[in-house]
DNA sequence: GAAATTCACGAAAACGGTTTCGTGTTGATA
DNA sequence: TATCAACACGAAACCGTTTTCGTGAATTTC
């Protein structure tokens, strides 16, 4: 087992000093021909490479950035670490992936854990819990500190700091507008307590009933606990409305609320038609397949990459924080008419 | 503000050696009462936490554990990640996610951009690219610095290190017969190349119809270059045979086969069953929901982590290796009959 | 031939901790 | 009163780099 060799190793084989050495290998001038021949030839044969830690330490910048993210067995997040993991990685930066698992007390541990030293700066989307705790002092605790955050998706204005987000709102709006201009009337929607962008979703679904001089019905609306299926509460819910569309704020609630009805014999899209958003491979593959509203994580996690990383690399720029808001655009599928 | 206070502010404030301070916050013996309490006081004031870069350079332990997954937006892997992140999450580790995204030199890069010094040991599942070239001097290179490695899934008989499989092979076998035993009599596979889990499920498919005293007909089997889908060649695939059951070697292959033999106005499972590998969403989900070879992806990264951080905190132990297979268990859905 | 440059390299500080090994002061002991 | 622990603390080395600043020798300049 051959240790990792260091510099020290090298100046004393070669009968140098550290500095030179160091010097050598970064070819400056200032040593002499023979000498940093020498000495590159050594490193490559015994196949040199400098210790990240050592570096971290000197230039107080690791190239480690921390992503924290409610679960990752999702869809919609793997995406945005996706997207993430590729900018990060061509800018030579790697990623620290922590789960909160929509628990604020894991959120609060990990992000502590990573703040002390471990990473340049965060990128991350809020747990359930969080929003509903609507506790933000560790994210503030952490911008006190200069360490440059970016939050995407599940956002909240109570910290300061660069944000990417889809046209959640807009996204619900357009969806909705299309189950009306197809004639549908009896409009449901399938959303979740405290979430940010559940919210959003909700406003644009009443945006549009009320321009097309709709009535909210309340017991058209379906508020499960989490993003998580809960499958009496859906099974129930289509026991007791007689609606003729559904938008629902994830897939898994609408792919799921698709085989109840049709196992009730409805059929899709005629006799109801459904929206889901997040626009995954349950969409696609589902029977029939699901119309969704696209939440571009790749996109996303490309551009908060991006953020953070100016942030990183230009210490000046403190102060000024950016929101940048991503178009949701409507996959169509054969759950909706057309 | 505030910067990040360390142990010489704290010092140099209450008049009082670096040394002394970092004693008295472990709590030392040597130090008195008095100056400890004063420096524990201050440093809970001004909410002191030691530098882990620092640290990781003194005891040459990062406490952070790389993984190299060929693809994230998968939901096998995440579920790995996910139970790799649990048990590294509770040893006080953290995980390095990387993409090797399939390819070799990503994978090369990543593992040497990680073996400098930024994590403990490796978590892997070798890229399709890797597995067809068959090269892995960059895992042995790792493994012959002393850095622990752990394989899991897609392995290699190549590299000594520990491993963590499901029993393919065997999968593979019980699905088939369960489908022979239900009475089927022209069975399919839908495969890919040069993949190791792959070729370990044929080989299963092979031994069960050997034992039943079938014959394995070339034409049944579809070849796919990797693990997505290619569209059009399973559309051909069906148009060419006539089979009454097929075996896809992941879930993607399994589903979309499925809604071309339903397009053809053949039921499922009475005209033609399916069953997949790797038991997601999509399984779940699906209509009909299909029967799945489950890979307990979240008890294997599990027990992965364990490993390795087994071997992380006790070095003696070397060269003894272990492979941990996982029995496959099939999770029985509308797409067989019972 | 003396002074001024240039050259090639080394010493040392710094990053932020931990840890070993003194050492000066105190109180107890003989 | 001289001796010796025990006590409480500090100096310094160390982890592996980078970087500033010196410095002795060689070379150029006048």
């Amino acid at each position: 087992m051959k240790r990792k060799i260091t510099l020290k190793h090298i100046a004393r084989e070669l009968d140098v000093s550290i500095s030179t050495v160091s010097k050598a290998l970064k070819n400056s001038e200032e040593i002499g021909r023979d000498t940093k021949e020498k000495i590159q030839a050594f490193a490559k044969l015994y196949n040199y490479k400098p210790n990240n830690i050592a570096i971290s330490l000197k230039n107080k910048r690791t190239k480690n950035i921390g992503v924290i993210i409610p679960d990752i067995v999702h869809h919609f997040f793997t995406t945005v670490i996706r997207g993430i993991e590729m900018y990060a990685n061509a800018k030579g930066y790697n990623v620290i992936v922590c789960l909160s698992d929509e628990s604020f007390d894991k959120e609060v541990i990990n992000m502590e854990m990573l703040a002390n030293g471990s990473i340049d700066g965060f990128i991350m989307s809020l747990s359930t819990e969080t929003q509903s705790k609507n506790d933000y002092n560790h994210l503030k605790e952490v911008t006190s500190q200069g360490i440059p955050l970016v939050m995407f998706d599940r956002v909240t204005d109570e910290v300061q700091c660069d944000k990417v987000v889809i046209n959640d709102r807009d996204g619900a709006y357009k969806a909705v507008r299309k189950l009306i201009d197809s004639g549908k009337k009896r409009i449901a929607l399938i959303n979740t307590e405290n979430l940010s962008v559940s919210n959003a979703r909700t406003e644009g679904y009443y945006q549009a009933l009320a321009e097309s001089g709709m009535e909210v019905m309340p017991e058209y609306i379906l508020t499960l606990p989490h993003m998580s299926i809960v499958e009496d509460a859906i099974d129930d819910f289509f026991n007791r409305v007689d609606v003729d569309a559904v938008l629902c704020v994830n897939e898994i609630f609408a792919i799921y609320s698709m085989r109840i009805v049709q196992k009730k014999g409805m059929r899709i899209p005629e006799d109801i038609a459904f929206i889901g958003f997040t626009d995954g491979l349950l969409s696609k593959y589902a029977n029939p397949s699901l119309t969704s509203v696209a939440q571009h994580g790749e996109r996303m996690g490309e551009i908060a990459a991006q953020m953070l990383i100016d942030k990183v690399e230009n210490d000046q720029e403190e102060d000024i924080f950016r929101t940048e808001v991503i178009e949701a655009t409507i996959i169509e599928r054969e759950s909706t008419l057309n």
